[in-house]
DNA sequence: GGCCCTGTTGACAACGTTGACTTCGATGAT
DNA sequence: ATCATCGAAGTCAACGTTGTCAACAGGGCC
């Protein structure tokens, strides 16, 4: 009769040398084995493979790296304003599988908007010595990270530029992609147009904010004082600040908005009024079920998994050897009519 | 002038070593101020840490984790469905967050219902020596697993139980929710309720079948034929099931849709139809937007972040040493009434 | 047959850190 | 004054791997 079976005791892990033990020969043969090199005899190969497969023998990737002149621990950090948002979590998936045929994995934390955390978490990476990073920071500043990429962690921005250092960046045509949703508007018709986005401290309103002007101005549209609403940082806030707009003297026959959850208010607050079959919106940033509300949400939608993938091959690069000048890619935007941005203004202005 | 700036050349990262000779003692004594070992003076305590930071000194963890006895390389791995879907995103900021209190980091890896990529993903965590595993399982048995627990991986499931393995599991109350969101419609008057759900190889799927046939059982309601539907892998076949549903000589008035997509297909087919003001719904899991559909959705929420914080617990007791039996944690779903749970039945049946 | 070249294998040190042990001087008891 | 004791510091080896270099066997060439 056994008591707790043996097989619970915790069991060491198997080294090279017992590879190298097993199969009789060197942990010098062993590592050439595992490391493909090609001057080992195919009997020794053998012989090593299948000690290997004996054992389950894994290599210490710890030791390796450590030993290893590049000091590569195929793991890259992933660092996005909230795993939890559709944004990030495309952009976290569209990177794992970009990584996956480098054979890295891929930490992913999440900033929250917070520069505190943003240095934590870029801390965090190089204690963990990942090979590079991405981020689509938080911070209004990036100087830090130069000390960082000069130690031999490249960093390659996503979403948002990098300011005050110099270094790559994947980006979305954020004032096209703004400027054609509001000509879209614009040639249903509507020549009130509201801008409504979040903190203009994030530099991608900057230029969603220059499209929606660049759009005025193309269409001999005046710019309506109060109309650009900016520094929502919530739903509930977008919501309330569609309200006071409807309350105005001119309320707007449409509305763009320049983010996600931006849009997400804007519709709630049209809703509870009942005007969201009567005001038009299209919104920056596709988003889960925007084709399951009435009406169906028109749209800028990024090409989250372009960008992520795209992110990936530079940071790919620099971890490589490339020391090229940075580079900034633009990632162009598709406008997705499904309804809302498509209502008419009412007929007598 | 200067060229290519000096400061671009790649910089030797500072060791112990240094951060010795700076403060002119032995590495040893910088090893024992780094981990805070009491039997340092204070003079030279300070001269090592002023020296730590003038060098931005940051210890190698792989040298670290290779040395030390337990080998912890405060890292951890998170295996999901996808990471891109609302609830594994969810679960993934839970475990961030508490990941974080430990000082650890998260590896994301997504499964997509694949038990290939299962393996390897596991593989791929325990090459790169995790502390431990949390997996929300796609594969059919994980006998597997117990190798990698045995040579000091724990493992703790999400979601879905362990199969063909004794490990701790923190799972939803799966059968009770379904049997709560079934009374819930029966009590507002329906007797022809459909159950509608993903794949059955799937264990949660099982539970709430279970929930649903007992809450029929409990109002003395009958099973009808075909009412049952399973193994409804994405959002367009759940929309087809649900529309074969109702062109049947007996169409239900009510649906549980006991996964998430599996809720939004049905609502698509209700839309297509018009009458999605006329059949309730009650979806398992909630999901974003639920509340900007019309009519809102009635869903069974799950306690996503309360399932990842304790998931994390468990799996920070057992990198502890703790050697208990395995536990089930279970927790409680809550009903929430949105509107599309409470439609009536039409009048005549 | 001797020499050099090539191709395969192994011995050894080193990566940066920590555990075990030693050293040294000061303290306290006798 | 003497010796055991203790605290604070240091020395050395080891973790598991890879880079460097040396050793060796076999083959082709003169």
């Amino acid at each position: 009769m056994e008591r707790r079976s043996a097989s619970e005791e915790p069991v060491r892990r198997a080294t090279m040398k017992d590879v190298a033990a097993l199969s009789g020969v060197s942990i010098k043969t062993v590592s050439r084995v595992i490391n493909g090199v090609p001057t080992v005899s195919d009997e020794l190969r053998d012989r090593v493979t299948r000690a290997i497969v004996q054992l389950d023998f894994q290599p210490n990737l710890a030791a390796s790296s450590l030993r290893r002149t590049d000091g590569a621990t195929r793991q890259i950090a992933l660092l996005l304003e909230d795993v939890a948002n559709p944004f990030s979590a495309t952009l976290s998936r569209a990177v794992e599988n970009a990584a996956r045929d480098h054979d890295t994995l891929v930490f992913t934390g999440s900033l929250d908007e917070d520069p505190q955390r943003e240095l934590e978490l870029v801390r965090a990476a190089t204690l963990h010595r990942v090979d590079g990073i991405i981020i689509a920071p938080a911070a209004p500043d990036h100087g830090y990270l130069h000390r960082e990429i000069r130690t031999g962690t490249p960093a390659v921005f996503v979403d948002r530029p990098p300011r005050g250092l110099a270094a790559d960046a994947v980006l979305a045509t954020n004032t096209e992609g703004a400027r054609e949703a509001v000509l879209h508007l614009a040639d249903h018709g509507h020549t009130e147009i509201a801008f409504l986005g979040d903190a203009r401290t994030i530099s991608t309103v900057g230029e969603r904010v220059a499209g929606y002007r660049a759009a005025l101005a193309e269409r001999g549209l005046p710019e309506r004082p109060g109309r650009v609403v900016q520094d929502l940082p919530d739903t509930a806030s977008a919501a309330r600040a569609v309200a006071a707009l409807l309350d105005s003297a001119h309320p707007p026959t449409a509305l763009f908005t320049a983010q996600n959850l931006v849009t997400i208010g804007a519709i709630q607050a049209l809703q509870e009024r009942g005007l969201h079959e009567r005001v038009a919106v299209v919104g920056f940033d596709d988003f889960p079920m925007a084709d399951l509300l009435v009406p169906r949400v028109t749209v800028v939608a990024q090409d989250v998994m372009r960008i992520g993938a795209l992110a990936v091959r530079r940071l790919f690069e620099r971890i490589g050897g490339d020391h090229a000048p940075p580079r900034e890619d633009r990632v162009p935007t598709t406008l997705v009519a499904r309804g809302s941005g498509e209502i008419a203004p009412p007929p007598t202005a």
